[in-house]
DNA sequence: GTAATAGTGTCTCTTAGACACTATGAA
DNA sequence: TTCATAGTGTCTAAGAGACACTATTAC
């Protein structure tokens, strides 16, 4: 009906909130930021940074605007799209909140500011914060973002994401495999990325990373999917 | 952060909606359900069904509410799922909203009820409903509903929610046409649904449908995933 | 030189699409 | 019978994975 008729001649009001999975590799880990509750409920346990969206504000510039205050960065490098809203009711006990989830991807950033907010924000390897109990329902907010990450590297050239602006092939192939939990063979990677168009962008030059032959440093292409699509498994 | 510091005291309120991209086929046509809008704001629009969220109801059961109030059944059969939330500042003119949009993808229903509602609703062929001009900003809902709808039958078994309980692999491949707006060729679609393992389960029966030698009638299967993926163009 | 990583070539197997062909019904 | 639809077989081309081989660096 689009807002119409419901009776109670005042309609239901409710708090809203983007919530935020923020992925990133550091040191060859898939990681996420997590905070540590300051206040009730869920008081000292580990939870999605987000906040309240603003009477004037948009959706995802609410969520732009969280990225930027728990990470500390103006303007975040990497790619933020929404994941989906989770409101049940008595998902928080003192309100009746609707929270809309956004999925970030980044690369490497620095150390969140301890004190910059309320709460103490870290990055935690997903496999420990998979475990542990988080606030809310934020541990399936968290699978479903994870999910969501996982499938969207197959078709899309989200992976870059990940990726500083300029990066090699095992660079990406890290990302993969780190994201997908599971080794892919370099060389039929490396066909596989330099072949689908649009993907990757020769900077002509090359890097020595350690020991071996120099690679090819890449930027990302203007592709918007993949095609063919990584095979996952 | 979860629900927690900004301060004016109070939080900020919103309305929460559901709004419902219901896609049928009828005749061998695409259709979504519209509604006229009986008030302003957009009054005499078109506009997607839908309704304020309960404050003591989830956004699954309140889609669901709504989708059984929009069509005037009971369970209503087919798929549902949450397809996002659109809320930009002034999207309704008269408050802050919310809207959370869902996809249902459903067999032929019977006409929906004058009447019941507000609002007229209708069936109205997708091809028609995206060249008018939909109230609020529900032609962008539209949009991204159908390319939804089109991207999972590439890879999962959801074109049997446009099916009844029991249907032959023609049928099967109207939908698939239907809904990508492209022909297919019957005998490899033929190989590649009935190869795809838990996609369709054969019931032993056949059905004579007009001319030809009879079809084979299945049923869905449990398969929640298509292996391999049917591919568009 | 050796070790290590980057990148190419090639082989095999699977799958997609084109389409010939068979099966079984209605008119 | 003819025609239309259901369903199978087969051919070809393209992509995936395995992996030999070459290229270029550090040590």
């Amino acid at each position: 009906m689009g807002p119409r008729d419901y009776t109670p001649s005042a309609y239901p009001r409710f708090a809203v909130t983007v919530d935020l999975v923020v992925l990133t590799l550091r040191t060859g880990t898939l990681q996420v930021l997590l905070v540590e509750r300051g206040e009730e409920p869920f008081r000292g346990q580990r939870a999605l940074p987000g906040g309240f969206v603003r009477p004037d504000e948009g959706l995802d510039a609410a969520a732009e605007r969280e990225l930027a205050e728990e990470t500390g960065l103006r303007d975040v490098p990497g790619h933020l799209e929404q994941l989906g809203s989770y409101g049940e009711p008595g998902r928080d006990p003192r309100m009746r909140v609707v929270s809309v989830a956004y999925l970030a991807l980044a690369p490497d950033l620095p150390e969140p500011r301890a004190g910059t907010d309320a709460d103490a924000a870290d990055w935690v390897p997903v496999d420990d914060a998979l475990g542990a109990p988080l606030a809310f329902d934020h541990a399936r907010v968290l699978a479903d973002g994870l999910e969501r990450a996982r499938a969207k590297l197959e078709y899309s050239p989200l992976a870059t994401a990940f990726c500083p602006p300029e990066f090699t092939v095992a660079q990406l192939r890290l990302v993969y495999e780190s994201v997908w939990g599971q080794r892919l063979d370099p060389r039929n990677f490396h066909r596989k990325v330099t072949g689908a168009p649009g993907f990757l962008v020769d900077t002509g030059r090359t890097r020595t990373e350690g020991r071996g032959r120099p690679a090819t440093v890449y930027r990302r292409g203007d592709a918007t999917a993949l095609h063919p699509p990584l095979a996952r498994e």
